[in-house]
RNA sequence: CGGGGCGUGGCGCAGUCUGGUAGCGCACCUGCUUUGGGAGCAGGGUGUCGGAGGUUCAAAUCCUCUCGCCCCGACCA
């Protein structure tokens, strides 16, 4: 490609809009530019290398024995009524009417509309396990869109749903995406890890997060410094050897006392007010569900987990409770509820079920109790494990430590199981003639994400350092003196040299000054850069650098091509 | 949806408080010089000041409404 008749505009200055660094440079390097609030156009290069990455998850996809199909971006209503997720999914699937006045929405994933053509071809147990994937356009009506393509509203995914015979038969099939998904980010260069975690609105029983690693990710991650365990927050477990609780099991129990605490709300405020330790306390915390209203407790040092409560509760949402509510259910402002007379269903983490003599509120203004006692002053309905994981907890597999972390999520894979076969009647008949629903896993992969991550992992002051499996271009030649017959036949022999040879190289004959060709092939990324000048030239060289490398090495002209396939071969084998 | 901020040339911004000729840097166009890390000089073009209404002799500036964008929070495969 010649730069002169091809399109890379290109900013010196940060964009004032772009909070971090992959979105800033996405559009300084001229790959996207906005349209509106979460909504990109992919310039030529920010094309190019989605369709690498694309192209590689085709690959991937094929290989583990997924089929290619493209679904429709724009679905009915009455599929989204039938799965019942019309009156779940919540104001992020964009509704909208046609002109006959039939409901439709568009698509933010796709397990209704294959669903429903899998229902209607799927038959019998002889037709599985098929897997059918495609790579489309999505559209998430995000609440608040930001990072660029990271977290937009319109974005690019690969999506993969499985049907199998029964549980084994998924498990396979979920355990031949794990593995594709393991090439696919390895391929792309990328510093990843499968994580655990929650199965959110699309509902199932079990998933995996693939996790690029980037201090600016929006997940925060748990893993294990000794196995590998690895697991988003929301959905780390805390291990079954929960630390002893301080206060001493075999120890007397104490009379129940009130105290007076004006004012004394919050858990600093009431450990400081009565000179105790945060974990002599329990937080009574009041929430209300789809359906009730409930009462969660932890450790005063513990946070709770909204996630987990609301697995424990089978709730569809958990809403923490405003002050009227609080004061509905306790009788008292908020700052002073406690589990003693609450009227309302009572879980509790399991730190708490060791404590003994501790401080909660008295459900009434200005007051705490003091000596409060599992069993003599109030129940609870079950122990659960609702608390998030903090510094100082290790493992629930080894007992290992653990370390924090933060991670953008590229790819998820999920169980489904029977939620969409029952809700949409797609069923089979298996070997002995019964009819059985069939046994589903959806799988998802962030394609504009993935190149986002990507130049999150890897950067510097300059701009962009592609790994080469999924940069733009792989090599770029700047002939520095567009004036002088030698050097531009020297580039111009070059240039042909590697289109022949297959070589994605893009050539920078504009008539532009040195310093502005080396400052854009910088920022854009390019992996390998080859640099024809008047002073190499009369000494019969060129300069081939690398993006990542600080140093050029000097190559004979003659050898030029052979020199640049081979140093490309080597980063392909090392895109990281 | 709650809180905060911002809309002035392609980009980054000043000017708004205190109404009076719309500015700066970069980019862009022409010419000459320059030419290995974002050149210099000279000349030039570029704006419905986000939009609508109002106040005023006069509005980028004051008032009302509205649209858009960004940040924090809640939310989220």
């Amino acid at each position: 490609m010649r730069l002169s008749r091809y399109f890379i505009p290109t900013y010196k200055e940060v964009p004032a809009d772009a909070e971090v660094v992959s979105h800033q440079l996405m559009l300084r390097a001229g790959l996207i530019r906005k349209l509106t609030s979460g909504i990109y156009t992919y310039l030529p290069a920010g094309l190019r290398a989605i369709r690498k990455v694309e192209q590689i998850i085709r690959e991937e996809m094929n290989r583990a024995g997924a089929i290619e199909v493209l679904m429709p971006a724009v679905q009915p209503a009455e599929l989204w009524r039938e799965s019942g997720r019309w009156d779940y999914y919540g104001r992020e699937l964009l509704r909208f009417k046609d002109r006959h006045n039939r409901e439709a929405c568009l698509g933010p994933t796709h397990e209704e509309v294959i669903t429903d053509l899998v229902r209607r071809e799927i038959h019998s147990y002889k037709q599985m396990p098929v897997n059918f994937y495609q790579i489309q356009t999505k559209f998430r009506d995000e609440i608040r869109p930001r990072f660029g393509v990271m977290r937009g509203r319109e974005f690019i995914m690969k999506d993969a749903y499985s049907f199998d015979v029964d549980e084994d038969g998924a498990e396979r099939s979920y355990k031949a995406m794990y593995e594709a998904y393991e090439r696919i980010f390895q391929r792309c260069g990328l510093r990843f890890r499968a994580v655990e975690a929650d199965t959110g609105t699309i509902g199932g029983s079990y998933s995996h997060e693939y996790m690029v690693l980037a201090e600016t990710g929006e997940d925060e991650i748990v893993s294990c410094s000794a196995c590998d365990y690895a697991a988003n927050l929301e959905k780390a477990e805390i291990g079954d050897r929960e630390a002893p609780a301080s206060t001493d099991n075999a120890a007397e129990i104490f009379p129940l006392e009130e105290v007076e605490t004006p004012d004394v709300k919050s858990v600093e405020e009431v450990t400081a007010f009565l000179s105790i330790p945060p974990e002599t306390l329990v937080k009574t915390l009041i929430y209300r569900t789809d359906k009730e209203i409930v009462a969660a407790l932890v450790r005063g040092d513990h946070e709770l987990n909204e996630v987990k409560l609301k697995n424990a509760l089978g709730a569809q949402t958990v809403e923490l409770a405003d002050s009227r509510l609080v004061e509905e259910t306790t009788g008292a402002p908020m700052g002073f509820a406690g589990p003693m007379g609450l009227k309302v269903r009572i879980l509790a983490d399991r730190a708490v079920r060791g404590m003994r003599n501790f401080v909660t509120g008295g459900n009434r203004k200005d007051l705490h109790l003091k000596n409060v006692n599992l069993g003599r002053d109030f129940d609870v309905e079950r122990f659960e494990d609702l608390r998030v994981v903090a510094p100082g907890d290790v493992c629930p597999r080894c007992g290992g430590p653990i370390r924090f972390g933060r991670g953008i999520e590229v790819g998820h894979i999920f169980k489904l199981g029977t939620k969409y076969s029952e809700a949409l009647r797609a069923l089979f008949l298996d070997r002995n003639g019964k009819e059985k629903p069939i046994v589903m896993g959806c799988y998802g992969i962030g394609v504009g994400r993935t190149v986002a991550a990507a130049i999150e992992q890897n950067h510097d002051e300059k701009g962009i350092i592609f790994p080469i499996p999924i940069a733009p271009f792989e090599a770029t030649i700047l002939p520095l003196q567009m004036n002088d017959a030698r050097v531009m036949e020297a580039a111009e022999t070059l240039y042909g040299g590697l289109m022949e040879r297959g070589v994605d190289v893009l050539i920078d004959d504009r008539d532009e000054r040195a310093g502005v060709k080396f400052n854009d092939a910088d920022l854009t990324g390019i992996p390998l850069r080859v640099t024809v000048g008047r002073k190499g030239i009369e000494k019969g060289i060129v300069e081939i650098k690398l993006r990542r490398d600080t140093q050029s090495v000097e190559v004979p002209l003659q050898g030029a091509v052979d020199a640049v396939l081979e140093r490309i071969k080597a980063l392909y084998d090392s895109p990281a």
